[in-house]
DNA sequence: ACTAATGTCCTTTTT
DNA sequence: GGACATTAGT
């Protein structure tokens, strides 16, 4: 094991943190505190006291932090990357998932379910609600997706679905009784098919925490639990910790209260606030040394954070040298202000900077499609994060299906997406053909199962029943082998169907390509389901291209240079946050994009935008107008929209304004 | 029962 | 501009 000097290595704070005694530790941490660093450290500086690193337990937000931390505990110890870590570390879904596998028999979870992703869920859901009220008008039913929001906000948060329909969409209320239909409905459905989503994942660890012999394995595994981010905990979370933590009290949360920005998923940002209380003994300790920022960026956070309600107080020191003050530009329009990203990217490009030192980030997906046309035009290589993952794309979808039915022939979601993808099969035969796959023991029993179905449809079975027979009988192979038959069998359909297939065909290339890594089916559609494979769907880890991304995706990076656009006042906070709480979140949310930046940040908004009805007129994001105008560099279009705004008037460009062309938006004032 | 064509609505964030 | 629901036709 190498030797680590910690008190070299850490600041006071830090330091103190890394190497407290044992009971339970609250650290609130501050954008750019290194509190990252400082869990790492935790960790380490646990084994370096001859702790087991199988008594650890290290629980993350996302799966690229999981990966991140765990390769720096590595490098800590000396390890090499590729050996294997003793520590279980993952974001809660995933070690739910890994538990559930093992011990799910002592809950009645069988141990080869098959998860389902939110559009799974959705599939599901919409079958169940046109059996059920098939007589009503679709416009009078909820949709799927708002009925899957209301069931999973209610799981997480630990509250009754009547509870969550009124705090999510109160104007459903009337139609309570149905989704309580719906619910069960869909409840026994994932049972008969084997089938657990993500809630269920965190539900069926809570219940395993209570289980006698189950909570007596996870006792003996885990003395030590490490988890970060716990601002966006929601209930479920918080319950799973405190229960695991119980028998040897060796918690130690990190978060920040000023950066929850998942209540959406009923993150419950009282977890952190009630964490001393809950936890007797519990130990505070506080970063506030920010590492990460000049001071003039700090300031501009600071600065806006102060708007919000917040209850621990910290306040956060820079100390970095003094740079250039962030720049805020308004443009005439999206094209513009693709533009004026794009001229400023190779302007910082010309200064020698690399393209991975610089993000642009933006409060929705689809905010990118401009500024992706103009990159492309210029020919700048740029990472997409955020929106459709690769996984989620629907011809990947549909391939994968094939490998889900192999490995678990009841799966409803899967059956139902291949059926209907053929000729003569619509929701209705589907159904019937999967009721009747039900009795089917053993998906080798498929080989002599006789359908009777009407003609188109009994042609499209014999297709689909063909390809089924290769791949049982080359079930044990190369998955990637396994891919490649079903591409084989779905071009055709994929050309037919999709004007871009060449791209989509790619994207089947290279899912063969990643599957022929895994020795197992099972190992290989656990995997995929949770996410936790990078570097597919085009990019991988150590490109050097310039990261598109959105906010919510960034959380807990860090960039030399940072752009945030599209801040008007339609999305920044976005519309649909209305209430008090929604909009506090949204203010978090901008301040999560403003910390992120280290050196250089532009932000930026459009004053008009056209779409398919003609041009729309935005104002300035109330939150950049509320802000001390001292903070900023402004272009000239920016001041006067300013001004306007905080005269409560709305903006229109003069339209003598000198117009201009992409080159033509390089710095008016830049100070470097 | 399914498909193709027409009409209507909305447009967030994610494990 | 696109997803999705409804409608008319096979």
């Amino acid at each position: 094991m190498l030797k680590i000097d910690f008190k070299k290595e850490l600041n006071a704070a830090q330091y103190e943190v890394v190497t407290t005694g044992l009971g339970p530790h609250l650290v609130l941490a501050g954008a750019g505190s290194g509190k990252t660093r400082t869990l790492v450290y935790r960790a380490a500086w646990l084994i370096h006291q001859g702790v087991n690193p199988e008594k650890i337990l290290l629980l993350t937000f996302t799966n690229k932090a999981a990966g991140e931390m765990m390769l720096r505990v590595k490098n800590l110890l000396g390890l090499k990357t590729g050996a294997s870590l003793p520590l279980w570390g993952g974001t809660f879904h995933s070690i739910a998932n890994r538990l559930l596998r093992a011990y799910g028999k002592y809950i009645d979870v069988p141990s080869d379910f098959t998860i389902l992703d939110t559009d799974d869920k959705k599939s599901l859901l919409k079958i169940i609600s046109k059996d059920l009220l098939a007589n009503l008008p679709d416009r009078h039913k909820p949709s799927p997706a708002l009925i899957s929001e209301t069931i999973s906000f209610a799981v997480n948060s630990q509250i009754s679905l009547e509870e969550s329909l009124e705090y999510k969409f109160s104007e459903w209320l009337p139609m309570l009784e149905y989704f309580e239909k719906v619910n069960k409905e869909y409840e026994t459905r994932k049972k008969n098919a084997k089938l657990l989503d993500f809630d269920d994942l965190l539900l069926y660890w809570r219940q395993l925490t209570l289980e006698t012999r189950a909570k007596k394995i996870m006792e003996d595994k885990w003395e030590y639990i490490l988890v970060d981010e716990y601002q966006d905990t929601n209930t479920l979370q918080a319950e799973i910790v405190f229960n695991l933590s119980q028998k040897h009290k060796n918690i130690l949360v990190v978060g920040d209260d000023a950066q929850s920005i998942y209540s959406f998923r009923a993150a419950n940002i009282q977890n952190i606030l009630e964490f001393p209380e809950k936890f007797k003994n519990c130990q505070l300790h506080k970063l506030e040394t920010n590492y990460r920022s000049t001071p003039e960026i700090l300031d501009l956070a600071n600065n806006l954070i102060v708007g919000s309600p917040e209850q621990f107080k910290k306040n956060l020191q820079a100390v970095k040298d003094s740079h250039v003050r962030p720049e805020l530009a308004a443009l005439r329009s999206n094209t513009e202000e693709a533009w004026f990203v794009a001229d400023k990217i190779q302007y910082l490009l010309s200064l020698g900077m690399r393209p991975n030192q610089m993000a642009v980030l933006f409060r929705a997906a689809h905010h990118s499609q401009t500024l992706e046309m103009e990159l492309n035009r210029r020919g700048l290589a740029y990472e997409m994060r955020g929106g459709l993952k690769f996984f989620e794309r629907a011809h990947v979808k549909d391939v994968l299906a094939w490998l889900k039915i192999l490995g678990n022939h009841r799966d409803e979601v899967a059956w139902s997406r291949i059926l209907q993808l053929y000729e003569g099969i619509g929701p209705v035969t589907a159904q019937l053909i999967y009721q009747r796959l039900l009795e089917l023991k053993n998906i080798d029993d498929l080989l002599d199962f006789k359908l009777t179905l009407a003609d188109k449809a009994a042609s499209s079975w014999s297709r689909i029943s063909e390809l089924l027979g290769i791949l049982i009988s080359h079930k044990t192979e190369n998955i990637g082998r396994l891919v490649n038959f079903i591409i084989e069998h779905y071009s055709e359909y994929l050309e037919e169907k999709y004007p871009d297939y060449r791209q989509r065909q790619d994207d089947l290339d290279q899912l063969a390509m990643f599957a022929s890594g895994y020795a197992s089916l099972e190992l290989f559609l656990n995997e995929i389901s949770l996410q936790e494979s990078f570097g597919l769907g085009g990019t991988s880890q150590d490109t050097d291209a310039i990261v598109l991304s959105t906010v919510h995706q960034a959380k807990g990076l860090e960039w030399p240079a940072v752009f945030v656009i599209n801040l008007t006042n339609q999305s920044f906070p976005h519309p649909l946050a209305v209430s008090e709480e929604e909009q506090a979140e949204e203010r978090r949310l901008l301040y999560v994009a403003i910390t992120r930046a280290e050196h250089y940040l532009y932000l930026s908004y459009p004053l008009a935008i056209y779409r398919y009805d003609g041009y729309k007129s935005f104002q300035p994001s109330p939150f950049l107008t509320e802000l001390d105008s001292k903070l900023f560099r402004y272009n000239e279009l920016a001041s006067k929209a300013t001004y306007a705004a905080q005269d409560g008037i709305e903006y229109v460009p003069d339209p003598d304004t000198t117009v201009r062309k992409p080159g033509q938006f390089l710095p008016d004032v830049d100070e470097w």
